[in-house]
DNA sequence: CCGCCATGTTAACGCCGCTAACTTGCCTCA
DNA sequence: TGAGGCAAGTTAGCGGCGTTAACATGGCGG
Protein backbone atom coordinates (compact mmCIF):
# COMPACT_ATOMS: atom_id res chain seq x y z
CA UNK A 1 0.00 0.00 0.00
CA UNK A 2 1.64 3.11 -1.21
CA UNK A 3 0.99 6.77 -0.45
CA UNK A 4 -0.54 7.20 -3.95
CA UNK A 5 -3.00 4.49 -2.90
CA UNK A 6 -3.75 5.85 0.42
CA UNK A 7 -4.67 9.22 -1.19
CA UNK A 8 -6.29 7.91 -3.93
CA UNK A 9 -8.82 5.27 -1.45
CA UNK A 10 -8.97 8.74 1.18
CA UNK A 11 -10.20 10.68 -1.72
CA UNK A 12 -12.14 7.96 -4.17
CA UNK A 13 -10.34 10.28 -7.05
CA UNK A 14 -7.27 9.02 -9.25
CA UNK A 15 -4.20 10.52 -9.26
CA UNK A 16 -2.27 9.45 -11.83
CA UNK A 17 -1.75 6.99 -14.66
CA UNK A 18 -2.91 4.06 -12.25
CA UNK A 19 -6.32 4.53 -10.26
CA UNK A 20 -5.16 3.23 -6.97
CA UNK A 21 -8.20 1.82 -5.79
CA UNK A 22 -10.30 0.47 -8.36
CA UNK A 23 -11.44 -2.36 -7.37
CA UNK A 24 -13.35 -0.51 -4.16
CA UNK A 25 -13.95 1.45 -5.99
CA UNK A 26 -15.96 -0.38 -8.87
CA UNK A 27 -17.97 -2.31 -6.24
CA UNK A 28 -19.22 0.63 -5.05
CA UNK A 29 -20.15 2.17 -8.53
CA UNK A 30 -21.57 -1.05 -9.17
CA UNK A 31 -23.83 -0.98 -6.03
CA UNK A 32 -24.96 2.10 -6.43
CA UNK A 33 -25.93 1.52 -10.46
CA UNK A 34 -27.66 -1.53 -8.89
CA UNK A 35 -29.80 0.30 -6.68
CA UNK A 36 -30.49 3.09 -9.62
CA UNK A 37 -31.69 0.38 -12.40
CA UNK A 38 -31.33 -2.87 -11.18
CA UNK A 39 -28.94 -6.02 -11.77
CA UNK A 40 -30.45 -5.87 -15.37
CA UNK A 41 -29.98 -2.43 -16.14
CA UNK A 42 -26.33 -2.53 -14.97
CA UNK A 43 -24.05 -2.28 -17.43
CA UNK A 44 -19.97 -2.66 -16.68
CA UNK A 45 -19.56 0.23 -19.35
CA UNK A 46 -21.48 2.57 -16.70
CA UNK A 47 -19.65 1.88 -13.87
CA UNK A 48 -16.88 2.82 -15.50
CA UNK A 49 -17.94 5.84 -16.72
CA UNK A 50 -18.83 6.09 -13.11
CA UNK A 51 -14.86 5.31 -11.84
CA UNK A 52 -13.64 7.30 -14.57
CA UNK A 53 -11.46 4.34 -16.14
CA UNK A 54 -11.24 2.76 -19.68
CA UNK A 55 -14.13 0.10 -20.55
CA UNK A 56 -10.98 -2.25 -20.50
CA UNK A 57 -9.74 -1.61 -16.70
CA UNK A 58 -12.33 -3.67 -14.95
CA UNK A 59 -10.92 -7.06 -16.11
CA UNK A 60 -7.62 -6.65 -13.89
CA UNK A 61 -9.88 -6.74 -10.92
CA UNK A 62 -12.79 -9.39 -12.14
CA UNK A 63 -12.87 -11.96 -14.45
CA UNK A 64 -15.71 -10.72 -15.91
CA UNK A 65 -19.20 -8.42 -15.41
CA UNK A 66 -20.24 -12.04 -13.36
CA UNK A 67 -17.51 -12.00 -11.11
CA UNK A 68 -18.05 -8.50 -9.97
CA UNK A 69 -21.95 -9.17 -9.39
CA UNK A 70 -21.12 -11.94 -7.41
CA UNK A 71 -19.03 -9.74 -5.69
CA UNK A 72 -21.75 -7.55 -4.78
CA UNK A 73 -24.09 -10.16 -4.08
CA UNK A 74 -21.76 -11.64 -1.34
CA UNK A 75 -21.68 -8.36 0.55
CA UNK A 76 -25.31 -8.41 0.23
CA UNK A 77 -25.16 -11.27 2.47
CA UNK A 78 -23.09 -10.07 4.76
CA UNK A 79 -25.17 -7.01 5.25
CA UNK A 80 -28.71 -8.98 5.58
CA UNK A 81 -27.10 -11.24 8.12
CA UNK A 82 -26.01 -8.26 10.28
CA UNK A 83 -29.43 -6.86 9.61
CA UNK A 84 -31.30 -9.97 10.86
CA UNK A 85 -28.90 -10.74 13.31
CA UNK A 86 -29.35 -7.60 15.18
CA UNK A 87 -33.00 -6.97 15.00
CA UNK A 88 -33.14 -10.57 16.76
CA UNK A 89 -30.88 -9.25 19.26
CA UNK A 90 -32.89 -7.08 20.73
CA UNK A 91 -35.59 -9.58 22.00
CA UNK A 92 -34.34 -12.69 24.28
CA UNK A 93 -32.88 -15.18 22.27
CA UNK A 94 -35.28 -17.82 21.07
CA UNK A 95 -38.69 -15.60 22.02
CA UNK A 96 -41.07 -15.46 18.99
CA UNK A 97 -40.67 -11.52 19.35
CA UNK A 98 -37.22 -12.50 18.26
CA UNK A 99 -37.91 -14.50 15.64
CA UNK A 100 -40.67 -12.43 14.29
CA UNK A 101 -38.14 -9.12 14.41
CA UNK A 102 -35.95 -10.99 12.49
CA UNK A 103 -38.20 -11.78 9.71
CA UNK A 104 -39.52 -7.92 9.64
CA UNK A 105 -35.81 -7.07 9.73
CA UNK A 106 -35.43 -9.11 5.88
CA UNK A 107 -38.31 -7.43 4.85
CA UNK A 108 -36.76 -4.46 5.76
CA UNK A 109 -33.37 -5.48 4.00
CA UNK A 110 -35.70 -6.08 0.93
CA UNK A 111 -38.07 -3.13 0.81
CA UNK A 112 -34.12 -0.86 1.37
CA UNK A 113 -32.74 -2.39 -1.45
CA UNK A 114 -35.51 -3.82 -3.85
CA UNK A 115 -32.43 -4.58 -6.71
CA UNK A 116 -29.79 -5.89 -4.35
CA UNK A 117 -32.25 -8.08 -3.03
CA UNK A 118 -33.47 -9.27 -6.65
CA UNK A 119 -29.29 -9.98 -7.25
CA UNK A 120 -28.93 -11.72 -4.46
CA UNK A 121 -31.87 -13.89 -4.72
CA UNK A 122 -32.34 -14.09 -8.24
CA UNK A 123 -30.70 -16.31 -11.07
CA UNK A 124 -28.91 -13.26 -12.26
CA UNK A 125 -24.67 -14.44 -11.06
CA UNK A 126 -24.79 -18.16 -12.97
CA UNK A 127 -23.85 -21.40 -11.98
CA UNK A 128 -20.40 -19.94 -10.84
CA UNK A 129 -21.63 -18.18 -8.41
CA UNK A 130 -22.28 -21.18 -6.26
CA UNK A 131 -19.18 -22.23 -4.37
CA UNK A 132 -18.45 -18.78 -2.63
CA UNK A 133 -21.89 -17.54 -2.61
CA UNK A 134 -22.86 -20.13 -1.03
CA UNK A 135 -21.15 -20.23 2.18
CA UNK A 136 -21.90 -16.58 2.83
CA UNK A 137 -25.75 -17.49 2.02
CA UNK A 138 -25.29 -20.83 4.57
CA UNK A 139 -24.11 -18.20 7.08
CA UNK A 140 -27.30 -16.05 7.06
CA UNK A 141 -29.33 -19.00 7.36
CA UNK A 142 -27.38 -19.83 10.55
CA UNK A 143 -29.22 -16.86 12.12
CA UNK A 144 -32.54 -18.31 11.97
CA UNK A 145 -31.54 -22.06 12.84
CA UNK A 146 -30.13 -20.63 15.68
CA UNK A 147 -33.15 -18.97 16.65
CA UNK A 148 -35.62 -21.91 16.02
CA UNK A 149 -33.32 -24.07 18.20
CA UNK A 150 -33.92 -21.83 21.15
CA UNK A 151 -37.03 -21.60 20.46
CA UNK A 152 -37.76 -25.31 20.39
CA UNK A 153 -35.30 -25.72 23.52
CA UNK A 154 -37.36 -23.35 25.69
CA UNK A 155 -40.35 -24.98 24.78
CA UNK A 156 -38.62 -28.76 25.83
CA UNK A 157 -37.88 -29.94 22.81
CA UNK A 158 -33.87 -29.32 22.80
CA UNK A 159 -33.32 -32.35 20.70
CA UNK A 160 -35.73 -31.38 17.70
CA UNK A 161 -34.51 -30.86 14.27
CA UNK A 162 -34.79 -27.22 13.88
CA UNK A 163 -35.00 -27.12 9.96
CA UNK A 164 -38.35 -27.74 8.99
CA UNK A 165 -39.34 -25.33 11.21
CA UNK A 166 -37.29 -22.46 9.91
CA UNK A 167 -37.70 -23.67 6.56
CA UNK A 168 -41.44 -22.93 7.10
CA UNK A 169 -40.61 -19.84 8.41
CA UNK A 170 -37.95 -18.27 5.84
CA UNK A 171 -40.63 -19.43 3.08
CA UNK A 172 -43.21 -17.17 4.51
CA UNK A 173 -40.43 -14.39 5.23
CA UNK A 174 -39.03 -14.48 1.64
CA UNK A 175 -42.68 -14.63 0.11
CA UNK A 176 -43.63 -11.77 1.60
CA UNK A 177 -40.55 -9.72 0.55
CA UNK A 178 -40.62 -10.69 -2.88
CA UNK A 179 -44.27 -9.91 -3.35
CA UNK A 180 -43.96 -6.68 -1.25
CA UNK A 181 -40.40 -5.21 -3.65
CA UNK A 182 -41.99 -6.99 -7.05
CA UNK A 183 -45.39 -5.64 -6.83
CA UNK A 184 -48.19 -8.28 -6.92
CA UNK A 185 -48.93 -7.38 -3.22
CA UNK A 186 -49.31 -3.46 -3.47
CA UNK A 187 -51.41 -4.49 -6.44
CA UNK A 188 -53.68 -6.72 -4.52
CA UNK A 189 -53.85 -5.10 -1.12
CA UNK A 190 -52.19 -1.61 -1.32
CA UNK A 191 -53.36 -1.00 2.07
CA UNK A 192 -51.85 -3.84 3.93
CA UNK A 193 -48.08 -3.53 5.48
CA UNK A 194 -46.55 -6.48 4.42
CA UNK A 195 -44.89 -6.78 7.82
CA UNK A 196 -48.01 -7.50 9.51
CA UNK A 197 -48.67 -10.79 7.73
CA UNK A 198 -45.25 -11.95 9.13
CA UNK A 199 -46.13 -11.10 12.08
CA UNK A 200 -49.44 -12.56 11.80
CA UNK A 201 -48.23 -16.06 9.99
CA UNK A 202 -45.14 -16.10 11.44
CA UNK A 203 -47.44 -16.46 14.90
CA UNK A 204 -49.56 -19.24 13.53
CA UNK A 205 -46.76 -21.03 12.16
CA UNK A 206 -44.75 -21.33 15.53
CA UNK A 207 -48.11 -21.85 17.34
CA UNK A 208 -48.87 -24.54 15.75
CA UNK A 209 -45.34 -26.45 16.59
CA UNK B 1 -56.72 -15.59 -42.99
CA UNK B 2 -55.66 -16.65 -46.57
CA UNK B 3 -55.38 -20.22 -47.71
CA UNK B 4 -51.10 -19.76 -47.38
CA UNK B 5 -51.59 -18.40 -44.13
CA UNK B 6 -53.61 -21.93 -43.15
CA UNK B 7 -50.78 -23.57 -44.46
CA UNK B 8 -48.22 -21.60 -42.39
CA UNK B 9 -49.82 -22.10 -39.32
CA UNK B 10 -49.96 -25.93 -39.80
CA UNK B 11 -46.84 -26.30 -40.66
CA UNK B 12 -45.47 -23.97 -38.65
CA UNK B 13 -43.00 -23.08 -41.69
CA UNK B 14 -42.88 -20.37 -44.10
CA UNK B 15 -44.06 -20.35 -47.87
CA UNK B 16 -42.60 -17.40 -49.63
CA UNK B 17 -41.87 -13.97 -48.56
CA UNK B 18 -44.35 -13.65 -46.03
CA UNK B 19 -43.88 -15.78 -42.79
CA UNK B 20 -47.94 -15.64 -42.38
CA UNK B 21 -47.91 -16.25 -38.48
CA UNK B 22 -45.04 -14.76 -37.28
CA UNK B 23 -46.54 -13.33 -34.21
CA UNK B 24 -47.22 -16.76 -32.46
CA UNK B 25 -44.26 -18.30 -34.04
CA UNK B 26 -42.34 -15.83 -32.24
CA UNK B 27 -44.29 -16.56 -28.94
CA UNK B 28 -43.96 -19.94 -29.30
CA UNK B 29 -39.88 -19.57 -29.85
CA UNK B 30 -39.76 -16.73 -26.84
CA UNK B 31 -41.39 -19.51 -24.48
CA UNK B 32 -38.89 -22.42 -25.65
CA UNK B 33 -35.92 -20.19 -25.50
CA UNK B 34 -37.02 -18.37 -21.88
CA UNK B 35 -37.71 -22.08 -20.71
CA UNK B 36 -33.99 -22.81 -21.94
CA UNK B 37 -31.74 -19.57 -21.30
CA UNK B 38 -34.08 -18.19 -18.63
CA UNK B 39 -35.57 -14.38 -19.48
CA UNK B 40 -31.74 -13.05 -18.95
CA UNK B 41 -30.53 -15.66 -21.45
CA UNK B 42 -33.51 -14.55 -24.37
CA UNK B 43 -32.54 -12.44 -27.37
CA UNK B 44 -34.66 -11.28 -29.80
CA UNK B 45 -31.95 -12.30 -32.48
CA UNK B 46 -32.53 -16.11 -30.99
CA UNK B 47 -35.85 -15.93 -31.91
CA UNK B 48 -35.96 -14.58 -34.65
CA UNK B 49 -33.15 -17.17 -36.24
CA UNK B 50 -35.71 -20.07 -34.28
CA UNK B 51 -38.40 -18.15 -36.75
CA UNK B 52 -36.48 -18.17 -39.42
CA UNK B 53 -37.04 -14.35 -40.07
CA UNK B 54 -34.85 -11.05 -40.20
CA UNK B 55 -34.46 -9.44 -37.31
CA UNK B 56 -36.38 -6.65 -37.80
CA UNK B 57 -39.38 -9.25 -38.91
CA UNK B 58 -40.92 -8.57 -34.86
CA UNK B 59 -41.24 -5.14 -34.94
CA UNK B 60 -44.24 -5.81 -37.21
CA UNK B 61 -46.06 -7.20 -34.36
CA UNK B 62 -44.11 -6.36 -30.72
CA UNK B 63 -43.25 -2.75 -29.87
CA UNK B 64 -39.84 -4.08 -28.55
CA UNK B 65 -38.38 -6.78 -27.05
CA UNK B 66 -40.14 -5.83 -23.77
CA UNK B 67 -43.52 -6.07 -25.45
CA UNK B 68 -43.14 -9.67 -26.46
CA UNK B 69 -42.02 -10.50 -22.98
CA UNK B 70 -44.81 -8.81 -21.74
CA UNK B 71 -47.18 -11.27 -23.96
CA UNK B 72 -45.33 -14.56 -22.91
CA UNK B 73 -45.98 -13.20 -19.28
CA UNK B 74 -49.56 -12.78 -19.95
CA UNK B 75 -49.94 -16.24 -21.05
CA UNK B 76 -47.77 -17.35 -18.04
CA UNK B 77 -50.62 -15.80 -15.70
CA UNK B 78 -53.76 -17.71 -17.96
CA UNK B 79 -51.63 -21.10 -17.54
CA UNK B 80 -51.00 -20.58 -13.82
CA UNK B 81 -54.81 -19.46 -13.35
CA UNK B 82 -55.98 -22.81 -14.78
CA UNK B 83 -53.48 -24.50 -12.74
CA UNK B 84 -53.72 -23.45 -9.35
CA UNK B 85 -57.86 -23.62 -10.49
CA UNK B 86 -58.01 -27.33 -11.51
CA UNK B 87 -55.90 -28.49 -8.81
CA UNK B 88 -58.04 -26.85 -6.02
CA UNK B 89 -61.25 -28.05 -7.85
CA UNK B 90 -60.26 -31.31 -7.17
CA UNK B 91 -61.32 -31.09 -3.87
CA UNK B 92 -64.92 -29.38 -2.23
CA UNK B 93 -64.72 -25.96 -2.43
CA UNK B 94 -63.29 -24.22 0.87
CA UNK B 95 -62.20 -27.00 2.11
CA UNK B 96 -57.99 -26.80 3.38
CA UNK B 97 -57.25 -29.72 1.40
CA UNK B 98 -58.51 -27.66 -1.89
CA UNK B 99 -56.40 -24.86 -0.42
CA UNK B 100 -53.50 -26.74 -0.10
CA UNK B 101 -53.59 -28.36 -3.60
CA UNK B 102 -53.69 -25.11 -5.17
CA UNK B 103 -50.90 -23.66 -3.61
CA UNK B 104 -49.53 -27.03 -4.55
CA UNK B 105 -49.76 -26.70 -8.14
CA UNK B 106 -48.65 -22.84 -7.74
CA UNK B 107 -45.49 -24.72 -6.64
CA UNK B 108 -45.59 -27.24 -9.74
CA UNK B 109 -46.21 -24.64 -12.08
CA UNK B 110 -43.02 -23.03 -10.61
CA UNK B 111 -40.52 -25.92 -10.81
CA UNK B 112 -42.00 -27.27 -14.34
CA UNK B 113 -40.66 -23.85 -16.23
CA UNK B 114 -38.61 -21.73 -13.44
CA UNK B 115 -37.77 -19.37 -16.08
CA UNK B 116 -41.07 -18.74 -16.90
CA UNK B 117 -41.97 -17.77 -13.48
CA UNK B 118 -39.02 -15.87 -12.68
CA UNK B 119 -40.01 -13.81 -15.69
CA UNK B 120 -43.57 -13.65 -14.81
CA UNK B 121 -42.86 -12.83 -11.17
CA UNK B 122 -39.17 -10.64 -11.63
CA UNK B 123 -39.46 -6.65 -12.62
CA UNK B 124 -38.31 -7.84 -16.16
CA UNK B 125 -41.10 -6.57 -18.60
CA UNK B 126 -40.51 -2.50 -17.35
CA UNK B 127 -43.54 -0.60 -15.56
CA UNK B 128 -45.01 -0.89 -19.26
CA UNK B 129 -46.19 -3.90 -18.37
CA UNK B 130 -48.51 -2.71 -15.75
CA UNK B 131 -51.99 -2.33 -17.32
CA UNK B 132 -52.27 -5.57 -19.16
CA UNK B 133 -49.91 -8.18 -17.01
CA UNK B 134 -51.61 -6.60 -14.18
CA UNK B 135 -54.97 -7.57 -14.75
CA UNK B 136 -54.40 -11.43 -15.53
CA UNK B 137 -52.58 -11.21 -12.46
CA UNK B 138 -55.69 -9.97 -10.44
CA UNK B 139 -57.91 -12.85 -12.39
CA UNK B 140 -54.73 -15.20 -10.76
CA UNK B 141 -55.53 -14.35 -7.16
CA UNK B 142 -59.01 -14.27 -7.59
CA UNK B 143 -58.51 -18.02 -7.51
CA UNK B 144 -57.56 -17.71 -4.03
CA UNK B 145 -59.54 -15.08 -2.83
CA UNK B 146 -62.96 -17.42 -3.62
CA UNK B 147 -61.31 -20.64 -1.80
CA UNK B 148 -60.59 -18.66 1.15
CA UNK B 149 -63.90 -16.64 1.27
CA UNK B 150 -65.43 -20.35 1.32
CA UNK B 151 -63.47 -21.17 3.77
CA UNK B 152 -63.83 -18.81 6.09
CA UNK B 153 -67.85 -18.95 5.41
CA UNK B 154 -67.47 -22.95 6.33
CA UNK B 155 -66.31 -21.65 9.67
CA UNK B 156 -69.03 -19.39 10.18
CA UNK B 157 -67.28 -15.78 9.21
CA UNK B 158 -69.37 -15.73 5.85
CA UNK B 159 -68.48 -11.86 6.33
CA UNK B 160 -65.30 -11.64 7.26
CA UNK B 161 -62.68 -9.99 4.57
CA UNK B 162 -60.72 -13.43 3.30
CA UNK B 163 -57.69 -10.44 1.91
CA UNK B 164 -55.86 -10.89 5.12
CA UNK B 165 -55.91 -14.90 5.17
CA UNK B 166 -55.04 -15.14 1.39
CA UNK B 167 -51.86 -12.78 1.72
CA UNK B 168 -50.78 -14.89 4.38
CA UNK B 169 -51.21 -18.27 2.38
CA UNK B 170 -50.05 -16.16 -0.88
CA UNK B 171 -46.72 -15.32 0.38
CA UNK B 172 -46.12 -18.60 1.65
CA UNK B 173 -46.53 -20.27 -1.09
CA UNK B 174 -44.18 -17.58 -3.36
CA UNK B 175 -41.78 -17.78 -1.29
CA UNK B 176 -41.15 -21.70 -0.84
CA UNK B 177 -41.76 -21.90 -4.95
CA UNK B 178 -38.60 -18.92 -5.01
CA UNK B 179 -36.29 -20.30 -2.95
CA UNK B 180 -37.10 -23.89 -4.55
CA UNK B 181 -36.99 -22.49 -8.15
CA UNK B 182 -33.75 -19.98 -7.15
CA UNK B 183 -31.28 -22.72 -4.66
CA UNK B 184 -31.21 -21.38 -1.45
CA UNK B 185 -33.77 -24.11 -0.09
CA UNK B 186 -32.09 -27.05 -2.27
CA UNK B 187 -28.56 -25.87 -1.18
CA UNK B 188 -29.71 -25.45 2.65
CA UNK B 189 -32.38 -28.96 2.51
CA UNK B 190 -31.71 -30.74 -0.36
CA UNK B 191 -33.56 -33.46 1.28
CA UNK B 192 -36.75 -31.75 2.05
CA UNK B 193 -39.58 -31.64 -0.32
CA UNK B 194 -40.96 -28.61 -0.73
CA UNK B 195 -44.85 -29.45 -0.80
CA UNK B 196 -44.53 -30.78 2.38
CA UNK B 197 -43.56 -27.21 3.65
CA UNK B 198 -46.53 -25.41 1.97
CA UNK B 199 -48.33 -28.60 3.86
CA UNK B 200 -47.25 -27.54 7.05
CA UNK B 201 -47.52 -24.17 7.00
CA UNK B 202 -50.17 -23.41 5.03
CA UNK B 203 -52.70 -26.12 7.88
CA UNK B 204 -51.30 -24.11 10.57
CA UNK B 205 -51.96 -20.51 9.03
CA UNK B 206 -55.33 -22.35 8.40
CA UNK B 207 -55.46 -23.36 12.14
CA UNK B 208 -54.67 -20.08 13.22
CA UNK B 209 -57.91 -18.10 12.14
C1' DC C 1 -56.40 -6.65 -63.16
C1' DC C 2 -54.25 -3.20 -60.76
C1' DG C 3 -52.48 -0.82 -57.11
C1' DC C 4 -52.46 -0.62 -51.87
C1' DC C 5 -50.52 -1.83 -47.74
C1' DA C 6 -49.44 -5.38 -44.36
C1' DT C 7 -45.55 -7.80 -43.73
C1' DG C 8 -41.40 -9.09 -44.88
C1' DT C 9 -35.96 -7.69 -46.15
C1' DT C 10 -31.33 -5.31 -46.03
C1' DA C 11 -28.28 -2.01 -44.12
C1' DA C 12 -26.87 0.69 -40.66
C1' DC C 13 -26.30 2.92 -35.91
C1' DG C 14 -24.83 2.96 -31.20
C1' DC C 15 -24.00 0.34 -27.12
C1' DC C 16 -22.30 -3.64 -24.79
C1' DG C 17 -18.94 -7.40 -23.02
C1' DC C 18 -14.58 -8.74 -23.69
C1' DT C 19 -9.68 -9.37 -25.56
C1' DA C 20 -5.07 -8.25 -27.48
C1' DA C 21 -1.41 -5.36 -27.59
C1' DC C 22 0.65 -1.52 -25.85
C1' DT C 23 2.05 2.03 -21.98
C1' DT C 24 2.98 3.80 -17.53
C1' DG C 25 5.26 4.23 -13.41
C1' DC C 26 5.89 2.12 -8.56
C1' DC C 27 8.93 -1.01 -6.06
C1' DT C 28 12.48 -4.30 -5.70
C1' DC C 29 17.06 -5.40 -5.67
C1' DA C 30 21.96 -5.74 -7.36
C1' DT D 1 21.09 4.64 -7.14
C1' DG D 2 19.68 2.92 -11.42
C1' DA D 3 17.52 -0.74 -14.22
C1' DG D 4 13.98 -3.18 -15.20
C1' DG D 5 9.95 -6.24 -13.88
C1' DC D 6 5.27 -6.34 -13.19
C1' DA D 7 0.74 -4.62 -11.66
C1' DA D 8 -2.51 -1.84 -13.46
C1' DG D 9 -3.81 1.28 -16.60
C1' DT D 10 -4.78 2.60 -21.99
C1' DT D 11 -6.40 2.29 -27.03
C1' DA D 12 -8.35 -0.26 -30.69
C1' DG D 13 -11.16 -3.60 -32.30
C1' DC D 14 -14.30 -7.85 -32.54
C1' DG D 15 -18.82 -9.82 -32.66
C1' DG D 16 -23.47 -9.59 -30.91
C1' DC D 17 -27.52 -7.09 -29.47
C1' DG D 18 -31.82 -3.94 -29.94
C1' DT D 19 -33.75 -0.88 -32.90
C1' DT D 20 -34.74 2.00 -36.96
C1' DA D 21 -35.09 3.68 -41.88
C1' DA D 22 -35.64 2.60 -46.41
C1' DC D 23 -36.83 -0.68 -49.61
C1' DA D 24 -39.26 -5.14 -51.57
C1' DT D 25 -42.94 -8.43 -52.08
C1' DG D 26 -47.17 -10.17 -53.06
C1' DG D 27 -52.17 -11.25 -51.46
C1' DC D 28 -56.63 -8.84 -51.57
C1' DG D 29 -60.25 -5.40 -52.37
C1' DG D 30 -62.07 -2.33 -55.62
Amino acid sequence: MTLQQDQAIATGGRRGYHHGNLRETLLQAAEDLIAESGPDGFTMADACRRAGVSTAAPYRHFEDKNALLEAVCMRGFDALAEATGSAKNRFPMGSIDSIIAGGQAYLAFAQGDPERFRLMFGRKPDIKSRPLVEATGVACFQNLLESVSAFLAGRGRDEANPMPLALRLWSLVHGVSSLAIDGPMEIMAPDKDPAEIIDEAGRAILAAV
